[in-house]
RNA sequence: CGCGGGGUGGAGCAGCUUGGUAGCUCGUCAGGCUCAUAACCUGAAGGUCGUUGGUUCAAAUCCAACCCCCGCAACCA
């Protein structure tokens, strides 16, 4: 069996519901892993949460929960999301399972085996009432702090560190031999600035257990936990552990589980991941497997950031898009059709609810839906649904357009696959102008040029479906369905022109993205 | 001299890596069509591509300087 292509989310910080921006991030994975599928790659797609730290132990208490509880609570919350978005993902984690907890463990004993901690001491300003540090950033202009933080002390504590200096001048080589390591290349330059323009600091891998209780105990010093960010890397590296990934094996000793898959998958080929947790991904988390003996990520891929109207999402100013409200208004597909087209990978994006709407009904409605709507609905008029024999008058245009569309998803374009694809909608919108097939149907001299005009249409909404198929893929079988076909349009090379068999008969008809030109309300 | 992102017809964006008729969606105006979801198609108006200078036969695209906007505490991808 051979490697997998890998590709993970950023797990999610279980404080709060999921919104935009987490719905955004795990849809762009979905769409690369169907995408991948598609192509005749066998993929793992990984999502999950993240489970430790100071916010959830004290949102727990908050509720008189401990902080299982009140994870498990949030977990099935979070894990009916990826199905409410039809993700294709095909392990979940959560920081929190046993599995985690002993890879993380295991990987902490040879770090510390091998020399790479050492225990220093953290000076620094605390505060009780919030249980946390603060640092200057966190001073008002007069140089006190905020009373909301009650008193504040100055406080000393022990913590292990973790070396980073030794690695920073291999990481700037790494970055710089490997352009594609960090994508889109601008944050590349930020990485590479970073790392140039700084001296590593080492980083605190601890956090004292009396002070936090809510983490992986540290196995060779139970008075501390591990700190969240170092617990939370490690699940890329977790599941193929369980999956039982030969590469992973020398990390872990005890076997964690039932491991009869041995499916390999490190390293990862994509870590998607928001452009806030860059230096995660790009600095420690390479340090950590390097000192590890593990081959790096192949690539990071950083996405930006959503707005609403212009202004920065805030849950505390009421400024959010909730997408289990947009998907049971408008359809999931209209939503995951949205943030694709509208965002490309990298840049931020501001989400207006207008935008959403003329998309919907421009693109989705009156473009495709329309398309596929008038093509089916004249065969099944003219020709009782019955498929004509096969004619290649759109073919070559067809098949340029899936070529460019095939490059586009193996390098992740996203936004640019459905650019292209929407140059095939516009065109046999454009053909059913030009050809007037109800015209034709009008004269029975014409009825062999009708046969061509129907078949082109309708073969032409079936290579649409398999291209769409990563993209909004409960429309693309519907697409299938229609037009009578079993299975799903989930194989790229069935772009291939000319599959449908002459006498086939399509299904019903119906149309894929009504127009909402009364919005509800 | 902190770091980064951006400034393209009325609105929102793509194009810039690999210089060579400025493209897309919406909106406006005029026309066509009637298969279809008041949908579709054609044409038109509308831009000194932030400013200035440079490289070049040729720059939105490369280089330099400058101007303006946004993000970099937290909730948060």
């Amino acid at each position: 069996m051979s490697k997998r292509f890998y590709i993970t989310t950023a797990i999610d910080y279980l404080n709060g519901e999921p919104h935009l921006g987490h719905a955004y991030e795990k849809i762009v994975a979905d769409v690369i892993a169907r995408a991948r599928r598609s192509l005749g790659e066998e993929v793992f797609f990984l999502t999950g949460l993240d489970e430790h730290g100071r916010k959830v132990q004290q949102a727990a208490e908050a509720q008189g929960k401990n902080p299982q509880q009140y994870c498990d609570d949030l977990a099935s919350l979070w894990k009916a999301f990826t199905a409410k978005l039809n993700l294709t993902n095909d392990d979940f984690i959560r920081t929190s399972e046993s599995r985690h907890k002993a890879v993380v463990q295991a990987l902490l004993n040879k770090l510390h085996a091998e020399g790479h901690f050492y225990k220093g001491q953290y000076k620094g300003f605390y505060s009780t009432s919030q249980e946390t540090f603060l640092t200057d950033k966190d001073r008002l202009p007069d140089g006190t702090f905020d009373p909301f933080y009650g008193e504040v002390t100055e406080l000393v504590e022990d913590n292990y560190y973790f070396k980073l200096q030794p690695h920073q001048q291999w990481l700037i080589d790494f970055i710089e031999s490997n352009p594609d390591f960090v994508r889109p290349s601008y944050r590349r330059n930020e990485v590479l600035g970073f790392l140039k323009n700084n001296t590593l600091e080492d980083l605190c891998i601890t956090r004292p257990a009396a002070r936090l209780s809510w983490g992986i105990p540290v196995p060779f010093d139970l008075d501390f936990v591990t700190y969240v960010w170092f617990d939370a890397l490690v699940n890329y590296i977790t599941v193929p552990a369980a999956q039982g990934d030969p590469v992973t094996l020398p990390l872990v000793p005890a076997q964690i589980g039932p491991v009869e898959s041995k499916i390999e998958l490190w390293p990862a080929d994509v870590h998607l991941i928001g452009k806030d947790i860059l230096k995660f991904h790009a600095v420690y988390w390479p340090i950590m497997l390097k000192t590890l003996g593990q081959a790096l990520p192949k690539q990071l891929l950083v996405h930006g950031w959503w707005q609403k109207d212009g202004q920065r999402i805030s849950k505390s100013a009421g400024i959010i898009v909730d997408p289990v409200a947009i998907i049971d208004e408008w359809g999931l597909d209209a939503f995951r059709y949205y943030v694709v087209r509208e965002l490309d990978i990298g840049p931020d994006g501001n989400w207006t609810d207008s935008g959403f709407q003329a998309r919907y009904h421009a693109e989705l409605a009156n473009g495709l839906g329309n398309l596929v709507n008038r093509s089916l609905s004249m065969l099944k008029r003219y020709r009782n649904g019955i498929v004509p024999r096969q004619s290649n008058e759109l073919a070559p245009e067809v098949e340029t357009a899936a070529a460019a569309v095939g490059k586009n998803l193996r390098q992740f374009e996203l936004q640019s696959a459905l650019a292209n694809i929407w140059i095939v909608v516009n065109r046999a919108n454009r053909y059913v102008d030009q050809t007037a097939p109800f015209k034709l149907a009008k004269d029975p001299a014409q009825a062999a040029r009708l046969d061509e005009v129907l078949y082109n249409l309708a073969e032409t909404c079936r290579v649409l479906a398999v291209l769409l198929w990563s993209f909004i893929p409960s429309s693309a079988a519907k697409i299938y369905a229609q037009l009578g076909l079993s299975g799903l349009p989930d194989q790229f090379s069935s772009t291939k022109w000319g599959g449908l068999a002459a006498r086939h008969t399509i299904g019903e008809v119906s149309a894929l993205f009504p127009r909402k030109d009364q919005p509800p309300k």
